[in-house]
This record gives structure tokens, C-alpha cells and sequence, in this order.
RNA sequence: GCUCCGGUAGUGUAGCCCGGCCAAUCAUGCCGGCCUUUCGAGCCGGCGACUCGGGUUCGAAUCCCGACCGGAGCACCA
């Protein structure tokens, strides 16, 4: 039965399988992911950047998870941009976010703008002060900082109800940037000192791109407000935020609301790439990066255009999952699933890095046609072909290739012959054609490298994480097309970036 | 310093809540074999971990205590 089966071929198996349905490996299936407590109600999700900039590795998992989550019990996520820090406001960033999820196939729901809230963060404030639980308060921040670990109330904390509320009036007229912020009455004598007192309100002059304002809620108090008036039922985020929630609870004790569920995992450190916003748009301005897909950056645009399927990086997201310890992102593990994702689409080609040329002496005329593909003979061939001049052909090997022959060596250009070197010079070397068979090559354990054709070459570059590298491709690389990602043989996996004349292919991974 | 978390193979992860079925799962990695005109895929086999020390118990990766290591927070950022 298995022989009768490993008879066919491709095609007859693809025809017999075709009248099947198969249940489609969805990556929920085998998810780890542990069930969410309290799910009783709908659940409503959140996930709440920062627009500051494009989604990176460190934001996706967050988006990732969420989206999990609300997919498995067929709940709603909200995408909540947090712009409450104007300062911190890249505008194109409003709009990348929700590209960079669409990419992800994070499906989001309803889209929340803090910064269209801001009279609804205002109205919470006043009832706060009503009800006591908000002062206003003049101390500068270093001054409040020595109070509160020394246990001391500040003298605004005293005020009265009726001064308080004419003071927040006056944070919107009178108070300059840091003269006054609102402060939550928590106690300041909490075993805690991050829970003393601390603010919900403050003004800031910095003209915010989408609003005329100068007093903005600090996250804490925007965000509990926010997320129980969505009606968000679970929070899953970093570790980071512990000491948030229990912020918010006070809020969520002074107004009677019910808490969500909170989630909080780990630090995932993520290495050799550049994550902080900030810093990228620096190094952006500064000329250190192309934009913010420059191959060196670990932002989700930056990874696409080298090629990496959203899927490989949900992938790795759900695997890493929401522990609480912190962890190490591997890269060899998102490798290894883009690796999957990318096998059976790339068509292979020839790349040599820093060509070095060899000469090749008593060389025939060769033509050979190889597959694109080694597994689908049906997406066609490339062509290689060595037209000697005088019987003398010329190749260029890779650098790295060339620095191990030796004179004698006995090597194979694959898919094409045999050669032995006679003369290895610092720029070029001599060869003489040997024999045609791969069973000579096999015989002699011959190293089997590849290689393209002098005549018929195209430029190529490769723009890797950390640097460059230029060379020649094979002349059927000419055909290629933006967006295709192709494996160079025994050099690894890039995208095409520019076509034509001049190939410009962004690395992913070997 | 204060407050609070966490520690399963190189990496990630399951198991820990409700102790025995765990001489510990899966993936990745690495090594070897088969196959293959490379790399990769595929198939087969192998390597590799419960941080340490006490305690409870007939029995502990699982519960308790301590040590060690790692992390987070102590902003008028999110």
C-alpha cells in the first residue's frame, strides 16, 4: 500500500487527495494558551498602545494574545491608542498601528481615541473631588516625593471640597505646566510609597496633534476609567503594570466599579534589534536608519520587508505565551516557523557573495536546465549555461567558497560539473574542467558549491540586519518580482525588494 | 533601601492550583543515519532540564520555610 503510494507522483497524489476535506492545522489548535478565569460575560479585550510609533516584536505579543484570547470565546477587542502624553504623539502613528495589526491579522473590533475622551476623563476627575477622594495639589514633584516617604501630607491636601474643585478649574485657566497636578487620596501612609497620593491629573503645554488641551489624564486614571467604561472584562499585559493595577483599584474602589481580570506576563527581552520608539525615530532623523523598516529594526514593518509572514510571528507570540517570568526571545525559533511558512513558496537561485572569479580551462559548452523548486517541477526552470571562449569559461564563487579551495582542490559547481583547480591567485583562480557526472563528486567527497556564470549575471544586494552584502546573482533572477521571497542557495532567505537590472533583496534568515 | 513578582534541557513551552499515572510534554536547537546534485524539506534515531538546602508526606517538579539567582515598580511616561 505505502509502495503502491510512493509510486505516484506529486500531481496523482494532489488529484487523489483533492476529493478530501482536511480539518486545517489551525495554530488555535494545539495553542497553550491557559483558559481565562470569570469568562461568564462576553468577553471584551483591549489592547492600548501608545501611538508613538509603528508596532514592534514587543508589542505584537500583546496584540497576539489578545486577539487569541477574544477568538476563543468569541468576545471583542478594542484597539484603545493612548494619547494622553502629547509629548509622546508621532501622528503617523495612528494610522500604522492598525496597518501593522491588519498585517498581523489581529482583528480589532471597535477603535477608542483617549484623546476624544478627554471630557469624560474631566467629568470623572470633578466626581472624584465630590466626593473627596482628589485634591489638587501645587507641590512640585520633588517636593511631594520627599513628603510621601517621609509619610507627610502635603498642606493642599487638607482643602476643602469646594477649594479643590474651584483649583481644577484653574488647572484648565491659571496653573502653568507642573504648578499643579490632581491627586488621588489614597493615603500617605501606605506600605507602598508608589501608592501615596499619587496623580491622575496634570497639564501639559505641548500642543497634542489632535486636540486643543492642557490638562490630560495620567495613565492610570484614564486607563481604569477606560477600560470599565468599555465594559473590558480581562487585561492581559506586561508585568511592568503590576503596580499599575493596583493603582487603579483605588479607582475602582472610589467609584464602586467591579475590577476585570487582570493578566500580567513577563519581560520578554529580544536581542540584536532595536525596539524603544524613541530611539528609532532618533536614529531615524539622525540617518542611522533607512525608516522604520530598515532591516536592522525589529518593527513589524521592518520584519515583513524582510520577509517574515505575520503568521511565523503569531506563532512564536503564542508559544512564548503569558507567563510571568521573563524570557529570552529566541530568534532560531521564529526562524524555524517563518522557515516552514517560507519553504515550500521560495524558488531557489544562485547568490554569490563577494564574487571571486574562476577560470575555468578545456571547459565545454554547458546549458542545464534546473527546477525553481526541487519539490514542484510545475513552476518551471531556470537555465544555467557556460559558453566557453576558446575553451575557456569563467564562473564567480562566493568569497567565503574561495578562501577554502586550495590548488589541487576537487570541487562541484552544483547542478553543473566538475573542476579542479590548478592555480589559486588572491583575485581570481585557474581551474581546468574535470568531468560532468555528480557521481565523480560523490566518489571524491567533493564539495559542492555554488556558483554563476560571468556572462550572464545580475547585480545583486542583500541587505541584511547587520550590514550588506553585494554580489551576483544567476541571470534568471532577472525575472523575479517585488515582494518574492526566494532562498539563495546555502545563503538563506530574502525578499525582493527592487527587480530588474539590479536586485535589491532584504535577508530574512538561513 | 522599600514594595512586589518569578526561577522546568541552549531557547521557548506543558505539568505546579487539585502531591503518586513525570526515570517530566511538545517545539526549536545540536549530533548521527536514510533520502537528496547544495542549503533547506522529509523520515528515523540520539543529546539535553525540575536553581540549591531543609521540612511535611508512604510518596514532591508539584505543598511549606530559607538561601541563591533573575526581574518589575518606587515619574506631573505609557
Amino acid at each position: 500500500m505505502v509502495a503502491e503510494v510512493n509510486e505516484l507522483s506529486r500531481e496523482e497524489i494532489a488529484q487523489a487527495v483533492a476529493g478530501y476535506s482536511f480539518e486545517v492545522k489551525r495554530e488555535e489548535k494545539k495553542e497553550t494558551l491557559p483558559e481565562l478565569s470569570n469568562v461568564g460575560r462576553e468577553v471584551v479585550m483591549r489592547f492600548a498602545p501608545n501611538p508613538s510609533g509603528p508596532l514592534h516584536l514587543g508589542h505584537a505579543r500583546a496584540a497576539v494574545l489578545n486577539d487569541a484570547y477574544v477568538k476563543r470565546y468569541g468576545g471583542k477587542l478594542i484597539l484603545r491608542l493612548e494619547d494622553t502624553d502629547p509629548a509622546r504623539v508621532y501622528p503617523p502613528a495612528y494610522e500604522m498601528i492598525q496597518e501593522d495589526l491588519r498585517w498581523l491579522g489581529v482583528e480589532v473590533h471597535d477603535v477608542v481615541i483617549q484623546s476624544s475622551r478627554l471630557e469624560i476623563y474631566y467629568e470623572h476627575a470633578r466626581k472624584l473631588i465630590e466626593q473627596g477622594h482628589a485634591y489638587v495639589c501645587e507641590c512640585s514633584a520633588e517636593e511631594f516625593q520627599r513628603l510621601k516617604l517621609d509619610r507627610q501630607e502635603c498642606e493642599h491636601r487638607g482643602k476643602s471640597i469646594r477649594e479643590n474643585m474651584a483649583d481644577f478649574e484653574r488647572m484648565f485657566t491659571e496653573y502653568k505646566e507642573g504648578e499643579a497636578v490632581l491627586r488621588l487620596k489614597t493615603g500617605v501612609d501606605l506600605r507602598d510609597p508608589a501608592m501615596r497620593d499619587f496623580p491622575i491629573m496634570r497639564i501639559s503645554e505641548t500642543p497634542h496633534p489632535r486636540v486643543n488641551a492642557r490638562v490630560y489624564p495620567l495613565m492610570n486614571f484614564s486607563v481604569a476609567v477606560d477600560d470599565h467604561l468599555l465594559g473590558i472584562t480581562h487585561v492581559l499585559r506586561g508585568k511592568d503594570h503590576i503596580v499599575n493595577t493596583r493603582k487603579q483599584e483605588f479607582i475602582y474602589r472610589f467609584f464602586g466599579w467591579e475590577m476585570p481580570e487582570f493578566i500580567h506576563y513577563g519581560r520578554l527581552k529580544i536581542e540584536g534589534v532595536a525596539l524603544s520608539t524613541s530611539k528609532i525615530k532618533e536614529g531615524i532623523e539622525a540617518g542611522r536608519y533607512t525608516g522604520w523598516d530598515d532591516a536592522s529594526l525589529g518593527t513589524l514593518r521592518a520584519l515583513a520587508r524582510r520577509g517574515f509572514r505575520s503568521e511565523a510571528i503569531r506563532r512564536a507570540m503564542l508559544e512564548v505565551g503569558i507567563k510571568q517570568s521573563d524570557i529570552s526571545f529566541s530568534w532560531k525559533n521564529l526562524f524555524a516557523y517563518n522557515r516552514e511558512l517560507l519553504e515550500p513558496i521560495a524558488n531557489r537561485y544562485f547568490f554569490v557573495a563577494s564574487p571571486v572569479e574562476v577560470e575555468i580551462h578545456g571547459m565545454p559548452e554547458f546549458s542545464r536546465d534546473v527546477r525553481l523548486h526541487p519539490d514542484y517541477p510545475e513552476r518551471g526552470s531556470r537555465t544555467l549555461v557556460l559558453k566557453p571562449e576558446r575553451g575557456v569559461g569563467s564562473v564567480f564563487i562566493a568569497k567565503s567558497d574561495y578562501e577554502k579551495l586550495r590548488e589541487g582542490s576537487f570541487v562541484r559547481l552544483m547542478e553543473g560539473f566538475n573542476i579542479e583547480i590548478l592555480e589559486k591567485g588572491r583575485e581570481k583562480a585557474r581551474a581546468r574542467f574535470h568531468s560532468l557526472e555528480l557521481d565523480e563528486a560523490k566518489r571524491r567527497r567533493a564539495k559542492l558549491i555554488h556558483w554563476v556564470p560571468a556572462q550572464d549575471r545580475v547585480a545583486v544586494e542583500v541587505i541584511k540586519p547587520e550590514g550588506r552584502d553585494e554580489g551576483y546573482g544567476e541571470a534568471a533572477l532577472k525575472k523575479v518580482k517585488r515582494d518574492d521571497v526566494v532562498q539563495f542557495e546555502r545563503y538563506g532567505f530574502a525578499r525582493i525588494d527592487r527587480a530588474g537590472k539590479g536586485v535589491v533583496a532584504y535577508y530574512a534568515h538561513p
